[in-house]
DNA sequence: TAAACCAATCGTCTATAGGCGATAAACAAA
DNA sequence: TTTGTTTATCGCCTATAGACGATTGGTTTA
């Protein structure tokens, strides 16, 4: 995960990487999405949402045997990731697929599998 | 990521699941292949098999600023995810990318992305 | 303002991920 | 058989993931 550069008592024994390895923005970008991408639970959010075309957390609390935080935190890493998108509907929040960024990770798994 | 069931003192308190939740085969099956995606050094490790079509665990070792130990952890997890194959070409072994998973994940994620 | 509702965040726990060096295992060739 | 080459596994460490309950915060309505 974090390589051995911080931990700061191991610095001379370095031998290879100078912190994190730079790699291509769109092998960044892939990596991202696939592990928003690499729980079950939030596959089915997203495949609910995509048939809702929208709906509130309190939906998917329903819908899914989990607590509500923790659908919360995984509403939260599809957020960071940028496949959805949160509209304030007060006192709810209406969630959506984020059409503009779920066409990029689209076309970039495309392109990967060829 | 494991649920209250699994501690032992607390099954009293056990609210909602019992154990794992059960998801749609495909559902599982496409996130096991996006979790192990959601690395970018597996990404550019299949990006690299696409382009030699093959290749030696030495050969990743050269090109990625990463330990062997590391190299040889991240294809472990590429294969049990079976999106690569070894095969036994001693003293080597040389790996290429599992066509047939591939495929299927090729159609999960086309499938998934409407 | 007070009360109610909904969702996010916090704190805590255990499991897994991801890095490393060192060692083991498998096989070819000498 | 011994040696060299190559890769997998082990042990260890830290960081992150993922679950939960409890609390906080924001907005609406009474």
């Amino acid at each position: 995960m974090h390589l051995k550069t911080h931990r700061t008592f191991a610095i001379s024994n370095m031998k290879r990487s100078l912190g994190h390895i730079a790699y291509r923005k769109d092998t960044e970008a892939l990596a991202k999405f696939a592990k928003a991408l690499g729980h079950p639970t939030r596959i089915a959010i997203l495949k609910h949402l995509e048939n809702q075309s929208c709906c509130f957390t309190g939906d998917l609390v329903d819908v899914f045997p989990l607590a509500q935080s923790t659908i919360s935190q995984h509403l939260k890493e599809l957020k960071n990731a940028g496949l959805i998108q949160g509209e304030l509907k007060p006192p709810k929040i209406k969630y959506c697929i984020n059409h503009e960024n779920w066409t990029m990770a689209k076309t970039l798994f495309l392109e990967f599998f060829d």
